[in-house]
DNA sequence: GAGCACTGC
């Protein structure tokens, strides 16, 4: 306890960065070379700096971090983990790698080949442009010494010794590389958003690091968690790094709101009418919220008169396609007069904006403290999502997006005791909110036999780690004894729920590998709603008039614009299939490709080329995974009967959990947990099937099944007879009628005989 | 006859 303390203490100590720099220099191989060559030659890749690697490096003189740069490597050449927290603007994710490069030695004994330093990032486009800007700095060429690699592109090479990626990605090497051997030095970024990723990367990390004496791990992280880390970590030390945001006033309601929408709108116009010039960013929940209010501010406004400047609300969520996003880039409105009050620029956003995008010029910040978050409930294995308070560490992040550029406000829509006395101080970390199925299957492909041992931060509730034990168990991946099965192997390898991968898996035994990688494909495409003509969403026009929005919806690849849903109905209607979803969706997949990808064949077909460019970009990716198991690429004859009998059995092979009955009074049930569901309105069905696979079971207005298929009760008991096993079911009339079945069954065999 | 916080492999 007491030499813990000290190092911490030390930390904190007056350091003399002259001898330290000289210790590190000394102390290894490439900081020495660094130094002691001609400082005009870039000793990463022999070729002398550019001029604007002087330039840059002026600047990366002033961030805030650059002046714990020798007490940084000192820490890390004295430990083996260290937890650094910095505020936004500190410079800790483009500067900290490079410190390590410079004081941590990553020659390997084979020459030719380096170790690396790996950083990681929780969103793709973080890890591409932060290593691109990386790469300038160090005056490399993105790819070469320094990368990224994200799904769908790996961005390094041989020389490669810095590379950002997701922190997925790290976990998918890891299933090959267990003790990550390649690196040297593992950076943690942005692990206060405790994703499921860092999570799992937390736990598997602490046993590398046993068994790695030479691997040094480094947590960043932006808030007040850093204790918790330092806990988990065995008290490893802690540096803080100063942020460089100017100060937000905040202010609190006087008495709670009843209404927060009416209040978020309500303050906005004060702000119009009160506050000096800057933008308005308010936090709301959902798209539709965020477009009623673009509405309402945009009408308030406007009704107030000339005397009062004009606004320009703008939406900002995450299905927005990229060209209407761009809007929040644009300038705030021009005064409607020569010499009149000047306009203002109001983004009304989800949460993307608390993280994801960042908007300069924001100097107002509207909070009213709620935000959708998703919960999962283990009883009936549904993930929903639920408008709920948000934290602490959340309202933090929210305020600070006031002040990136001058100082700034932020108005809480919620009283001071309410913040402090309401509000959870972290947002639960997404290991709580989740379906564990994958997490558990990947855990154990990782070698983590012991679930319940594991080393989590945060352990999931006894029931969530149960029910991902039993589905895996039914599905196959793992045998009674908890163990990872040959087919739980194969399945773990494929980016996707354990359903879909036992599916793919299944699909050549019914020779039909190819149907079912194009359905799985295209259910691995989010659906796209947005606003615009649809001009705009089939790629081919530009962006639409100004005042020109049309609503528009796409449930998954299709494309129904208001003004001709007549239309995209029939067009949708020719590619149906009446026994199900799923296979209305292969029928576009081979459409698309017999009409050769073609954008404009899409356009007149109402549906999105986007979505379905990206499927076939997953379906190449699931072929690479098929072939390197040798799984057969097979189809039945298009024109025998038993072609979509196949598909759809081979279906049944992953889905079978996932099956609902229709009762006599009309109402579907689903098998074994009997909850009352409604086929989701957006089904091509042309009947109410007796049994129907579906693909996803959503939480709305009713509880809806989303995706489905018709399939036979027959079926049932051919595909997956342990779990129809009427020993371990249930009394409902789903069980009345397999019992019918099992009969039959049984008689027929007799007769045979 | 309805509706999608945000990521990631």
């Amino acid at each position: 306890m007491g030499t813990e303390r000290k190092r911490k203490v030390s930390l904190f100590d007056v350091v003399d960065e002259t001898s330290v720099s000289a210790k590190i220099a000394k102390s290894n191989g490439i900081g020495a070379t660094m130094n002691n060559t001609n400082s005009s030659i870039n000793g990463w890749n022999g070729k002398p700096y550019s001029q604007r690697y002087f330039e840059i490096l002026e600047k990366r003189k002033t961030l805030p971090v650059w002046h714990q740069k020798d007490e940084f490597l000192q820490v890390l050449k004295a430990n083996q983990v260290v937890i650094l927290v910095g505020e936004t603007g500190s410079g800790k994710t483009t500067q900290i790698p490079q410190f390590v490069l410079e004081g941590v030695d990553i020659e390997t004994p084979d020459r030719r080949r380096k170790m690396m330093v790996a950083c990681t990032q929780p969103r793709r486009v973080a890890a591409m442009s932060v290593s691109r800007r990386v790469a300038e700095e160090m005056d490399v060429t993105i790819g070469e010494e320094v990368g990224y690699s994200i799904r769908f592109e790996d961005c390094s090479s041989a020389r490669t010794v810095l590379k950002y990626l997701t922190d997925g990605m790290l976990l998918r090497e890891a299933m090959t590389d267990p003790l990550l051997e390649r690196y040297k030095v593992i950076i943690l970024d942005e692990a206060h958003e405790r994703t499921l990723a860092t999570d799992v990367l937390f736990g598997l990390l602490k046993e590398v690091l046993k068994n790695r004496p030479d691997l040094k791990l480094v947590v960043m992280s932006a808030t007040l968690e850093a204790e918790k880390f330092q806990g988990y970590f065995n008290s490893a030390p802690l540096m803080k790094v100063p942020g460089r945001l100017h100060p937000v006033e905040i202010f609190y309601t006087q008495e709670p709101e009843r209404d927060y929408l009416e209040a978020a709108i309500r303050t906005v116009v004060q702000i119009h009418l009160c506050e000096p010039l800057g933008d308005i960013l308010v936090f709301l929940t959902g798209e539709e919220e965020i477009e009623d209010a673009c509405r309402k501010i945009n009408k308030e406004v406007s009704n107030l008169g000339d005397q009062v400047g004009p606004v320009k609300a703008v939406p900002l969520y995450s299905t927005l396609p990229p060209a209407m996003q761009q809007k929040i880039f644009e300038p705030a409105p021009p005064s409607l007069t020569e010499g009149g009050p000047p306009g203002r620029k109001i983004v009304v956003s989800t949460n993307i904006a608390e993280t994801s995008l960042t908007i300069d010029g924001i100097v107002y910040v509207i909070d009213p403290g709620f935000a959708k978050q998703k919960v999962y409930n283990p009883r009936v294995r549904v993930e929903s999502l639920l408008v709920s308070p948000i934290s602490k560490a959340s309202a933090h992040q929210r305020s600070g997006r006031a002040g990136r550029t001058q100082p700034g406000k932020c108005f809480r829509l919620y009283t001071e005791k309410s913040f402090h006395n309401d509000l959870q101080p972290q947002t639960y970390p997404e290991i709580l909110r989740s379906n564990l199925a994958n997490t558990v299957l990947t855990l154990k492909k990782l070698g983590i036999d012991d679930l319940v041992h594991f080393d989590f931060m945060d352990p999931p509730a006894p029931e969530t780690l149960m029910r991902a034990l039993e589905v895996l168990n039914y599905l196959g991946a793992l045998d009674d004894e908890g163990n990872l099965t040959d087919l739980g192997e194969k399945m773990s390898e494929f980016p996707l729920d354990p359903q879909m991968s036992k599916m793919l898996v299944e699909s050549p035994k019914y020779n039909c590998s190819n149907e079912i990688l194009s359905i799985s494909s295209m259910l691995s495409v989010k659906g796209v709603k947005c606003l615009g003509c649809h001009q705009q969403l089939s790629c081919l026009g530009s962006m639409p008039p100004a005042g020109m929005h049309h609503r528009i919806l796409i449930p998954n690849c299709f494309v129904r614009p208001r003004e001709a849903q007549k239309a995209a109905d029939e067009a949708k209607a020719r590619f149906g299939h009446i026994d199900g979803d799923h296979l209305t969706l292969l029928n576009v997949y081979h459409a698309y490709k017999q009409n050769n990808e073609d954008p404009t064949w899409c356009y007149e077909n109402f549906v999105n080329h986007r979505a379905l460019k990206s499927a076939d970009n997953v379906r190449q990716q699931l072929v690479r995974i098929m072939t390197r198991f040798n799984l057969k690429l097979c189809s039945t004859d298009f024109n025998s009967r038993d072609y979509y009998v196949n598909i759809r059995k081979a279906m049944l092979s992953g889905y079978f959990m996932q099956v609902a009955h229709l009762e006599r009074t009309g109402h579907y049930l689903t098998v074994k947990d009997n909850q009352v569901v409604h086929l989701h309105p957006s089904n091509c069905l042309d009947h109410k099937p007796e049994w129907v696979i579906y693909n996803e079971y959503v939480l709305t207005s009713r509880n809806f099944i989303r995706t489905v298929t018709d399939v036979r009760g027959e079926w049932l008991i051919d595909v997956a007879p342990h779990y129809y096993d009427l020993t371990n079911f249930p009394q409902c009339e789903a069980k009345r009628v397999l019992e019918k079945l099992y009969r039959k069954r049984e008689k027929d065999r007799e007769n045979r005989k």
